[in-house]
DNA sequence: CGAATAT
């Protein structure tokens, strides 16, 4: 990977190294020990202490994956961890702020190599990082003439993605990046500027538009740029009528003028019912658990609320948010923030994306700035604490969106040690389609007296869905997933493993079904592409893992077909919910094979779906009726997607940087592939009115 | 179990 060896990332000796140790070493040996027991925040020893639950914790800790450091593993969080944070609180206090050299991880590898980056990191250096960063591993496929375009692009998307999200829309290119800091930091400030004008009028984005040479090629880029498009492109649209508040439902609920107003703007006056039930209790400061159904608009129920609060007072220090929003995945990351961005910025505070797969500089000096909100995937969080450059001891109000998913094994632990770090005493909302007992944990730990909110029952968001189940033969599946995927509209197909979605895809592909896979095994700047070419129309199958089954809202996606069945029926839910978002119909196919039938009932009983399994073979009438027909269509090469998906977009109107001398890719060969009733259009239009928060 | 989260 890293040929030039300048990323931060472990040698192969040293993850064996690891691998091997991994139980056995101290974690002083692993390097990333040194954050277990880092507990630097003095308030949550409080919490252990005011608990009553945590001696089950301990036990089960045994379980999870304490036992990697039996060192310490469960002590050191409980009574342990006291002597733990003294001796860590110091170094802390010293290296943390100013970013100095790092006292503690001087004897850990990864942080060793993270001080010495750090340093260079922070005062230049971005590019070599960059480009693996994001694109290492996407770039093996391309072909040669046009790869090099196709992967810049493909890394200078990934950074103006980045940098425009946190807020301030730049909208650099890749030479914007290269210009490094200076324009970073000069894109910064007009955000801050901008709270209260922005929709007043187009303020710096006129700046920013005078700016040489840029506009023209950016206004095509934005369209394929999804969620922060649209949140961009309306405030683009610029000049203003008042908007009467009068009988505003938002308005009644206590919230202040300013948002009310700009959710207006985007047509969003009447609040869904678990912002209704939800949002008069976070204001208030109290802990929340929401449930509301898939597509409900639980973004805004904790996201309004949270902005409102803490535009009440106070101001962000270096490095010290005032809030956290934790995520499970990049792309809903980047979708609660896009959402949140126009309203973040019409009340006057800033937040920032925080997520791996994506530079970290930019990240890092928003902290320094400081930053109100984060919105944090747990992983990178966690990294950026350990590097001193988050701390979390100010942060007044923490959610959980898809708490019940985050509570789950895999994610639990990494929870808790962020949680571990916010203030007692704060705020906490919790939310998902599907809260149930199984955040019990969490909620013990660390909610105080909190209100629950069900406003729909798990099942009703699925009475708005089409539900059909089929039993299948085994060879008969690679043709029933093509003849459903060939379909007119937008079609997700979700699969169990990565490998299971790269080869439903190819399969799809082969058949003359344009299709492509989304999962977490693909590098971030594809991970980007792939969705926005299917948020825009380019590409109108998406094969997914679960990485996409939680929180990700794309229009008019009318059919959601699982090749493999979901795992439980929280997963069958949200794969589910991918559909019929809004109040919007949708088609849920399934898929079973005969011996995953008696699971496959279950499953569907358990999700509240009334539906039995019927037996299906290609070409019967369930298929046509969700739409679908046999493809006709011919093959679909790896390298025709990945031109379709890659750079060109030049289609539209002026060509973008990638294109200059490049290949032309766009969709004139093979657009229409793949969907029967052609003329399938992208309706990019549908993305310019921020729906995706509700 | 696999996937997601991190370098």
């Amino acid at each position: 990977m890293p040929k030039d060896g300048k990323k931060a990332r472990w040698t192969r000796a040293q993850k064996l190294e690891a691998k091997r140790s991994g139980a056995r070493t101290q974690r002083d040996e692993t390097g990333r020990g040194p954050r277990r027991d880092r507990a630097a925040n003095p308030r949550s020893d409080r919490r252990d202490g005011g608990r009553g639950g945590e001696r089950r914790y301990d036990d089960r800790r045994g379980d999870r994956r304490y036992d990697d450091r039996p060192d310490r593993g469960q002590d050191a969080r409980r009574g342990d961890r006291r002597y733990g944070d003294d001796d860590r609180r110091n170094e802390r206090s010293f290296g943390e702020r100013r970013g100095g050299e790092r006292r503690y991880d001087n004897d850990g590898r990864g942080d060793r190599r993270y001080d010495d980056r750090r340093g260079e990191r922070r005062y230049g250096d971005r590019g070599p990082r960059r480009d693996t960063d994001d694109n290492g591993r996407g770039r093996r496929d391309f072909g040669r003439g046009d790869r090099r375009d196709d992967r810049r692009d493909g890394f200078r998307r990934d950074d103006r993605r980045d940098d425009r999200r946190d807020g301030d829309d730049r909208r650099s290119s890749f030479r914007d990046d290269r210009r490094g800091e200076r324009f970073d930091r000069g894109g910064d400030r007009p955000a801050r500027r901008s709270s209260y004008r922005d929709d007043r009028r187009p303020s710096y984005r006129d700046d920013r538009r005078e700016r040489p040479a840029r506009r023209d090629f950016d206004r095509p880029r934005r369209d394929d740029r999804e969620p922060a498009t649209a949140v961009t492109a309306t405030r683009e649209q610029g000049p203003v009528e008042p908007i009467s508040l009068e009988g505003n439902g938002f308005a009644a609920l206590g919230l202040p003028e300013v948002l009310v107003e700009r959710l207006a703007r985007d047509g969003i006056t009447a609040p869904f019912p678990i912002q209704e039930a939800t949002i008069p209790d976070a204001l208030e400061g109290r802990d929340v658990l929401g449930r509301g159904r898939t597509g409900s608009g639980k973004t805004l129920s904790f996201g309004l609320p949270l902005l409102t609060r803490l535009a009440k007072g106070g101001k962000a220090r270096s490095g010290q948010p005032r809030a956290v929003v934790l995520v499970p995945t990049r792309e809903l990351a980047m979708q609660v923030s896009d959402a949140l961005q126009p309203l973040v910025h019409v009340i006057g505070l800033r937040h920032k994306l925080v997520a791996g797969g994506m530079p970290y500089e930019p990240q890092l000096s928003a902290l320094e700035r400081g930053v109100d909100v984060l919105i944090a995937t747990p992983g990178r969080l966690i990294d950026l604490m350990e590097r001193g450059a988050a701390d979390l001891s100010r942060v007044e109000i923490a959610v959980l969106d898809e708490a019940d998913h985050m509570a789950e094994m895999g994610f639990l632990e990494a929870i808790e040690q962020i949680l571990d770090q916010v203030p007692t005493d704060g705020q906490r909302l919790l939310f998902s389609a599907t809260l149930d007992r199984g955040i019990d944990t969490v909620v013990e730990r660390y909610l105080t007296d909190p209100v629950e909110h069900a406003t729909d029952d798990g099942t009703a968001s699925i009475s708005t869905m089409d539900h059909h189940a089929l039993l299948i033969e085994p060879r008969h599946k690679k043709t029933v997933t093509a003849e459903v995927a060939n379909r007119s509209g937008r079609t997700v197909v979700f699969v169990r493993t990565k490998l299971g979605a790269d080869r439903v895809a190819g399969e799809l592909r082969d058949q003359g079904v344009l299709a492509a896979s989304l999962h977490g095994g693909l590098s971030q700047g594809q991970r980007n592409k792939v969705l926005a070419a299917f948020k825009n129309g380019v590409v109108p199958v998406l094969v997914a893992t679960d990485v996409a089954a939680r929180g990700i809202h794309v229009d008019d996606v009318g059919v959601v077909l699982q090749v493999d069945p979901p795992a439980d029926h929280k997963d069958y839910l949200h794969r589910a919910g991918r559909t019929a978002r809004a109040g919007e119909k949708g088609t849920v196919v399934t898929l079973a094979l005969p011996h995953q039938r008696r699971t496959m009932q279950r499953l569907l009983d358990e999700a509240g779906v009334d539906t039995t399994l019927q037996n299906a073979r290609p070409g019967d009438d369930v298929i046509r009726a969700a739409g679908g027909s046999r493809p006709d269509g011919a093959p679909i090469s790896e390298q025709d997607l990945q031109r379709l998906i890659s750079p060109p977009r030049a289609n539209r109107g002026g060509r973008s940087y990638g294109d200059r001398g490049g290949r032309q890719g766009g969709r004139g060969r093979y657009g229409d592939r793949g969907r029967r009733e052609g003329g399938y259009r992208g309706g990019r239009d549908r993305f310019s009115r921020g729906h995706s928060a509700r």
